[in-house]
DNA sequence: CTCCTGCATTCTGAATGCAAAATGCTTGAT
DNA sequence: ATCAAGCATTTTGCATTCAGAATGCAGGAG
C-alpha cells in the first residue's frame, strides 16, 4: 500500500487562543456573560485554566468582531448593542438575507431545499411544546441555511458576523406569544418563496421578516 | 474659572495593539507587504520597535479581518484572495452599497451631495493627469462617502472591513486605459442619480460598478 | 461630618523567558 | 550522486514577569 493511497486527513491542531474565541465568543452569546459584564482578565483566565495572554489575544478578536468594548487600561465589557445599532445591524443583515436569496433561488437544488422545509417542520414542533430555545435555534439556522445556499464565502461570514451581535437581542425579544406566531408566518412565506424559486418574492419576504424582528425586538430594548 | 468652563478633551491614548493593527493594515493594504508575504514576527517587530506580545495581538486582528492568513506553529502570511473570493466580496460589497444608497437618497443634506460632486470633480483632475494612485484614492472615497450618508454604522463598518480585502486587487486591476475611462463614466451616472435622489437608480449604477469592476479586475488575476 | 489628598492594592499593557514545533543543514548510507 | 535521517537553528506559542495606570481605602483638613 503506497503512502498517497490513503487519505489521512491533517491532524486538526487549533491554537489555544482560537479555541479561547470561540468559547468566550460563545459564553457571550449564550449570554452566560450578559451585556454590560466587566470581563476580568485574572478570573477567566483561572476558569479556562490558560494564561492571560491568549485570553488577551482573544478579547482582541472578539473586540474587532464587536462583541465586547475594550477600553484602555479599564478592562473589557460585554458589549450591549444600542437600539439603533440593533436596527442598523437588522437592517445589513436583512440586505445579506435578500441577497443570498438572489443566489439560492437559482443554485440550490431541490434536495437542499427540501431540507429547509424540514428544518421548518422540526420548528414548528418546538413551537407547538412551546420550547422558546431549540425553536430559536432552528430559526436561526434556516436564516444560515439560506445564506449558505447563496455559494458566497465572503457573504456566509459576514452574516454569520454581524448575526452573532445580536443573536442574544433577538431571542431576548421574541418572547411574546403573538409576535412568535407572526414570526411563523413569515418563515412560512420564506420557504414558500424559495420553493418557487421566486428571488424577488423571497428577498421581499426576507426584508419584511428584519423590519418584522426590529419591531418584535424593539419594545424588549 | 471653574473647572467645568474650560473645555479640556481627552487625551487620546491609543494602546501599542491598537496602534500595530491600522499600521501593518495599512502595510498591507498599500502593497509595502504584497500578498503571499511571510511576516516573520521577530523581523517585523524589529521593525516595528516593538516586543512580539502587541505584535501577535495585532496579526489575530487582522486574521480575523480576513487580510493575513495565521498557519499554526508556522506563521502568518499575506492573504491573497482567490479570484472567486473577490467576486464573492464585489458581490457583497455591491448589496451594501445598494442598500447604502436607498438611506443616502433620503438623508443626505444638499451640501452634502454637492461635496460628493467636488470630489468627483477632483478626481477627474487626477483622470486628466493620469495620476493613478491619487484618483483611485478619491474614487474610493466617493464610495466610502455614499455609503456613510447612509448613516448606518453597521454599514460602514461592514463595507471597510470588506473593501479593505480587495483594495489592492482593484488599483492592480485598474491600469487599462479604457477601463479607467468606462469606470468614470460609470461614477458620473450614480453622482447624477444621487443628486436626483433617485435610489433605484443609485442602485443599479452601484451594481453596475461592481460587475464592471469584476469584468476589469479578473483579467489581472 | 464631609470631602479631599495620598498611599496601598489591583488590574492592565507590554516585555521577557521558556518549551515545543518547524526549518534547514550536514552527514552518512545506498 | 542521491536521498534520507538526525542534529542544530530558528520561530512560534504560551507562561511569566515587570512596569504603569486605575481603583479603593484611610487619614487628615476644613
Amino acid at each position: 500500500m503506497t503512502l498517497s493511497a490513503l487519505d489521512a486527513a491533517p491532524i486538526a491542531r487549533r491554537s489555544l487562543h482560537d479555541e479561547v474565541v470561540t468559547r468566550v465568543r460563545d459564553l457571550i452569546i449564550e449570554g452566560a456573560l450578559a451585556p454590560g459584564t466587566r470581563i476580568h482578565e485574572g478570573q477567566l483566565c483561572d476558569k479556562l485554566a490558560i494564561s492571560r495572554t491568549p485570553l488577551r489575544e482573544a478579547l482582541k478578536v472578539l473586540a474587532s468582531e464587536g462583541l465586547i468594548e475594550l477600553m484602555p487600561n479599564r478592562g473589557a465589557v460585554v458589549r450591549k448593542p444600542t437600539p439603533p445599532e440593533v436596527l442598523d445591524t437588522l437592517v445589513v443583515i436583512g440586505a445579506l438575507e435578500a441577497l443570498a436569496a438572489e443566489y439560492a433561488c437559482r443554485n440550490a437544488s431541490e434536495t437542499e431545499i427540501a431540507e429547509l422545509r424540514a428544518i421548518h417542520r422540526r420548528m414548528l414542533e418546538f413551537y407547538a411544546r412551546r420550547d422558546r430555545l431549540e425553536y430559536f435555534k432552528l430559526n436561526q439556522s434556516i436564516h444560515n441555511a439560506i445564506v449558505r445556499l447563496s455559494g458566497n464565502r465572503t457573504l456566509v461570514a459576514t452574516h454569520d458576523t454581524l448575526q452573532a451581535r445580536i443573536k442574544r437581542v433577538r431571542f431576548m425579544g421574541n418572547d411574546r406569544a403573538e409576535q412568535w406566531q407572526n414570526s411563523i408566518a413569515e418563515h412560512e412565506e420564506m420557504i414558500r418563496a424559495l420553493e418557487a424559486r421566486d428571488p424577488a418574492r423571497l428577498g421581499a419576504a426576507l426584508r419584511l421578516h428584519m423590519e418584522n424582528a426590529w419591531k418584535r425586538v424593539r419594545d424588549a430594548l
